[in-house]
DNA sequence: TGAAATGTTGGGGCG
DNA sequence: ACGCCCCAACATTTC
């Protein structure tokens, strides 16, 4: 057999191992061409954010390594990816690419561009791989796409468990040394003007290697309380996989595979491991559901949203972004953000409907912040989620769930040790007062030689008055809808 | 994967 | 002893 070289072409897949398109490239015993293509068209109404990009070169430095140790050449390049790939085809006569799909609007329709372009010079074949299941593959009794997550998991859990996840390619045929690559440097992905990153550095370990082991350490320290500890922001209680899975440093097979493995292993490991899979299923309903509505990133699912009114509030959002509003919890969770590129998820919750709900802010504004500083910021996942708090998203919290952050903050962080941690300037405060120093009396406050106002902000808006303010508004929006 | 308002119950203080 | 009130504590409903 002619051993005519293939492409593996990388994209938000950056793993070896059970990785379809590089299994199905080194089984043809030709030379591989793995390349990622950097690229960076103005078109795209979601270009990777900064902590994205972050990440995306530690995890292309981690991948490059990879592919090396079993024989192979990562490829580095920037520009189109329709004309960089067709370049690469036609100057060392390739006869495949393959690649693993992906479903937000702007990639399948770079996929069919892709397809168009290069399907009559050689072989396309696009692999499954970034979910479980393809999003056309689920489907209710009429035939239509799940519009609430219960019965969507439900339908899930009753497919035939997935078979066990792939190991690497023992070895891969090396690129034609001609290949053109640029340094991973060249790409322009790291932070220039200042380092804002040294709070990511310490925190993450980007790449497959780092999945691993931040998935070993969950199913070791945190799977069998994992039902209940998560909600817990001060205590180690989460996966802390999501940047992994986002970049497909791992994926969702393996981690819903090693968890299967550890319950029938350890009957403590039932309840914690079933949470776990129905949060990797939130992530395929999320897909799902921007697969079926591509519009999701930028209007509202429920059309009642439509023409709501949000408060076009520049201080007001500068302020939550900086995590200034006076209220510990939301100021604790958009500060880890910041910092680390990641936030506790009970902190997203809160910290979100804390935009929408008390400040009245765009959800979509919200989710912009999020994209560009999260650094498992995922189109799906992302738009989902901040519909699903503001509540204009499909099976979304009901308007009138508005979270009060000080209560949230006594439930879930009691001790204090997670707003300690990101306020530090109310360390000082007792743990009965911590959540709410606006109302702490006033000894209690000379006693921590704390003034609000000085030490820490006034809340940016009393919680009462906005609880009824959003009632008001969220209900009327409904009720104009009916009319 | 809420919170607040409202309703109910039961113990204890008190006249 | 009794009724009355207060108010936790808990349950229900309402937003």
């Amino acid at each position: 057999m002619p051993s005519t070289p293939v492409i593996a072409w990388y994209r938000n897949d950056l793993r070896i191992a059970d990785h379809a398109p590089l299994a199905a490239a080194a089984r043809r015993d030709a030379p591989v061409i793995a390349v990622f293509v950097l690229d960076e068209n103005p078109v795209n109404p979601w270009p990777a954010g900064g902590a994205s990009r972050w990440w995306l070169h530690h995890s292309l430095a981690s991948l490059a390594d990879d592919v090396e140790r079993i024989g192979g050449r990562l490829v580095i390049r920037r520009g189109d990816s329709v004309a960089v790939l067709g370049e690469i085809a036609d100057t060392h006569a390739a006869g495949a690419l393959y690649f693993e799909r992906r479903y937000e609007p702007f990639e399948r329709e770079l996929e069919e561009r892709v397809h168009e372009a290069l399907a009559d010079r050689l072989e396309v074949r696009r692999f499954s791989g970034r979910l479980l299941n393809e999003p056309g593959r689920i489907s209710n009794a009429s035939g239509e796409p799940y519009r609430v997550f219960t019965p969507f998991s439900k339908a899930c859990l009753r497919l035939p468990e997935p078979a066990a996840p792939k190991p690497a390619p023992r070895r891969l045929a090396p690129p034609p040394p001609d290949v053109e690559s640029i340094d991973l440097a060249d790409l322009g992905l790291l932070p220039t003007r200042h380092d804002w990153a040294e709070g990511l550095r310490e925190t993450w370990r980007p790449g497959a290697a780092g999945a691993r082991e931040a998935l070993e350490t969950f199913l070791d320290e945190a799977l069998c309380d994992y039902h209940e500890r998560r909600d817990r922001p001060g205590r180690r209680g989460t996966s802390r996989l999501s940047p992994h899975l986002a970049f497909g440093e791992i994926s969702p097979l393996q981690a819903w595979h090693a968890v299967r493995e550890r319950q029938a292993a350890d009957s403590a490991a039932t309840r914690g491991g079933d949470a776990l899979l129905r949060e990797i299923l939130w992530r395929e309903f999320c897909h799902h559901l921007l697969f079926h509505w591509p519009a999701f990133p930028e209007r509202p699912f429920n059309d009642a949203f439509a023409r709501f009114p949000w408060h076009d509030d520049e201080d007001a959002f500068e302020r939550w972004t900086r995590g200034e509003t006076g209220y510990p919890l939301v100021d604790a969770g958009m500060r880890e953000l910041w910092r680390t590129g990641w936030m506790h998820n009970r902190a997203r919750m809160v910290t979100a409907s804390f935009l929408v709900k008390h400040l009245l802010v765009d959800w979509r504004k919200g989710q912009r912040w999020f994209w560009d500083t999260l650094v498992d910021a995922d189109l799906a996942n992302n738009a989902c989620n901040w519909q699903w708090v503001a509540g204009c998203g499909a099976d979304a919290a009901p308007y009138f769930r508005i979270f009060n952050p000080v209560l949230q903050g006594r439930k879930f962080d009691p001790e204090g040790d997670y707003t300690r941690r990101w306020v530090p300037e109310l360390s000082a405060l007792p743990d009965r007062h911590l959540q709410a120093p606006f109302d702490a009396p006033a000894n209690v406050l000379t006693a921590a030689n704390f003034r609000l106002g000085r030490n820490y902000p006034h809340p940016a808006v009393e919680h009462g008055f906005a609880r009824r303010r959003a009632l008001d508004a969220l209900s009327r929006a409904k009720s104009e809808r009916r009319n």
